[in-house]
DNA sequence: TATCCCTGTAAGATGATATATTACAGGCAG
DNA sequence: CTGCCTGTAATATATCATCTTACAGGGATA
């Protein structure tokens, strides 16, 4: 099991945006060249970011701005925007334990808290990283080389 | 996305073998009554348990026994026993990034640390809980009934 | 105002993965 | 030696992630 590529997707085109900002018009078929996946899921991702108040977009041909700064923006905020974990969790609970049984019938209970402090950990993590600590990064590789894609 | 119920039916089967051990022959079908999983499910949890040195089973009629104490055995033992991640880690990442942008060139390196981070934190959670706290808790809380599987 | 590009979204195909289930070979305790 | 138990293969099923095509509708620009 692993977090969904939409969650990097949604970093890597949020990214973009802020990168290209000033040299070209931003919008879903050039995300899509940049990222490689169909600009069927980079629109369902910008939706989700857009209802999250991450990026503003607006039909015609203006293109797709941020709606926050970058460094406003945390792996947290972006993850959440994604709704990628139900109310259920992290862990998936096996379904149909014994309620005839003492282990049973206490297991979920037993390890509900504990599980809950396995994802506040993550998730706390999580808000210490910003989408500038990434674009910084990028920026720093991206000047050694050219591309045909210029910044 | 959620991390596979192998992991909870398994921390519940290491509790139950535990709890049972001076009371039962504890086998993989007394287990998946107990669980609510067909057997053939707790015996391959039980076999890479077995690999990772936490359980001892041997065939025959002798039933299933702990390789550990349960204050030795972590969430994370359990967890790794269970070889939920394969290497390339917690966070799918999108397959084709476009090399010619230099955004998509850069955005692998540059989110890989920092997603290794939040699945360190989470990891590092997962080391501070022992089975021997679930188990305790289990049994604070089984001591108020009675159940057709006594203890 | 008209045009054209862009977004929003439905619908279906495909593939991967988790879980359930049946079946059976082989080993060990009693 | 016998019967219970484990180990494991093979298959079925369901769910989910992702891809792809198609098209309706909206707004920016001229």
């Amino acid at each position: 099991m692993q977090i969904s590529s939409r969650f990097t997707i949604a970093v890597h085109v949020i990214t973009a945006i802020d990168y290209f900002k000033d040299k070209k018009t931003v919008t879903s078929n050039f995300l899509a060249g940049s990222v490689g996946v169909n600009a069927v899921i980079i629109r369902s991702v910008m939706s989700q970011l857009k209802d999250a108040g991450i990026v503003d977009i607006s039909q015609g041909k203006s293109g797709i701005r941020l709606a926050k700064k970058l460094s406003d923006i945390t792996f947290y905020d972006t993850y959440k925007a994604l709704d990628l974990l139900d109310e259920s969790g992290l862990f998936h609970f096996h379904e149909h334990p014994n309620n005839n049984c003492p282990v049973g019938d206490n297991i979920q209970e037993a390890m509900e808290g504990r599980l809950q402090s396995i994802q506040d950990a993550m998730e706390a993590q999580m808000k210490k990283i910003t989408l500038a600590d990434v674009e910084a990064e990028v920026r720093r590789k991206a000047g050694r080389k050219s591309y045909d894609i210029p910044a």
